[in-house]
DNA sequence: CGCGACGTTGAGTTCGGTCAATCAGCGTGG
DNA sequence: CCACGCTGATTGACCGAACTCAACGTCGCG
């Protein structure tokens, strides 16, 4: 059953990376209803406490959930990246628990509740693979937990780049990989909970390392062996790779 | 619709303060099949990579979900009490990504994933309550990466104290609570990464402070608006105290 | 060309870590 | 009953990773 092109292709590409879905799901989740938005870099566009009709999935760019402190220190708890959708969860949930931001320009689309909930009802592989996608970001968010709690700066930045580089399937040749990764020292020091002034010196210290260089716009990792190493990263956590014959599905076919 | 009592009543409550089941779903979920187990203190029951059969529900006594860097260093990343269910996600993620450790002597129960499948298969309600139930899971991990990534000793520690007495639902009169928190010192201090040590000065700190007092087996919080303003605490997060009217049902009853 | 955002660097400080000793409670076995 | 040993709590002295403050550099853009 062929498909027009979508922007929700990279979102059920995510689903499938772990779910099984037949052909008539996959188009039922491509025929969800979108409304594009663009949204410019530093502005939130879910607030705290807001209550959601719609969840977002994120097209191009890069996002950024928030929690804060009423001292005003910001801390992101997650990095959301094209294909995702950030607040999935405000489907069951819809008061937000936390703030997103856009990182730079970014594309996103809104995709109503009742769409989403009229869809789970009819399919219930499809609510099974929301909830094992709630239920993947939240396995990230407990190494998130590990990462800012117990290890030292730079085994928590290489930890930060090898996930990120795993997320964007960043191609590994010759022990070398390079993504685009349009985040600032100041974000990347909100997403590990150091200063910014640390994140340099951090950043500095892995280049010196030969691990990694890393512009505004573009990391290139070269030496990526060392570098999973020196983060302690073991991407079995992120749910990428699973063999197909390995993927779960619970829910029969209609 | 009576019923017998059973150990999953504190499951099922837990469930019921955020989602809405008819009697024939709270008679399905607490007709499940159980086993029971005693777990002692510093004993893990679930390990690292294992492929689980079975979710757990907490019965009596205190789990932590742990998460640990190369080096040996343990963190916790959850805290589960009473009527928890730590793996619930293990029902559509059966490889745990990190290991469930018992603080003190502890009983669950196991329930097998082939029982909660079938109960969430039929009853899609069901299935919406144990998705809503990650989804809160994930926020209050989004709050401990807030926690521990921003906040200093003090004001992780105080702020971990509150939750805990919001879960146990510690009851509030004169601004004094008091509740059971069978913990040492060594697990606050992988819970808030901090180290032993100076667990154990913040502790005594907050208790000059006349916030509160605390031994192996109980906390005592005797000024608790001063507490939760140190910690920063404010409760949204927990979905606790929600009005039954506000409680969300999707699924269309059977 | 000037401004603003971001990145870089140095000097000094501090919060929390490390190491090590001591104390207190408690269950066990002689 | 009491000595022993274990586990966990407490305290002190010292150390160091990361923070703070402040200046300066660089790049893109109007």
């Amino acid at each position: 059953m062929p498909h027009r092109p979508s922007d929700l292709h990279p979102f059920l590409e995510r689903l499938l990376t772990r779910s099984v879905l037949t052909a008539e799901e996959r188009c039922a989740v491509l025929d969800l209803p979108t409304r594009a938005d663009q949204v410019s870099a530093n502005r939130d566009f879910v607030h705290l406490d807001q209550t959601l009709q719609h969840s977002c999935i994120v097209v191009k760019g890069l996002v950024g959930r928030f929690g804060q402190t009423s001292q005003g220190a910001r801390q992101i708890t997650a990095l959301h990246i094209a294909g995702d959708a950030p607040d999935l969860h405000s489907v069951v949930q819809p008061k937000a628990g936390s703030a997103l931001q856009a990182l730079t320009t970014t594309t996103i689309v809104r995709v109503p509740h009742a769409a989403l909930r009229a869809v789970a009802a009819r399919y219930p592989a499809i609510a099974e693979a929301f909830w094992r996608d709630s239920v993947v970001d939240a396995a990230v968010l407990s190494q998130w937990v590990v990462n800012v709690g117990r290890r030292d700066a730079r085994t928590r930045m290489a930890h930060l780049l090898c996930e990120m580089a795993s997320r964007f399937k960043a191609r590994l040749t010759d022990n070398r990989a390079s993504f685009p990764f349009p985040i600032t020292q100041v974000h990347l020091a909100d997403a590990t909970g150091l200063t910014p002034v640390h994140v340099n010196r951090t950043l500095k210290c892995l280049k010196e390392l030969g691990l990694m260089t890393m512009n505004r716009q573009w990391v290139q990792i070269s030496d990526w062996k060392a570098l999973a190493r020196m983060g302690e990263f073991h991407a079995g956590y992120l749910q990428i790779d699973i063999k197909p014959e390995e993927r779960l599905r619970i829910a029969v076919p209609a």
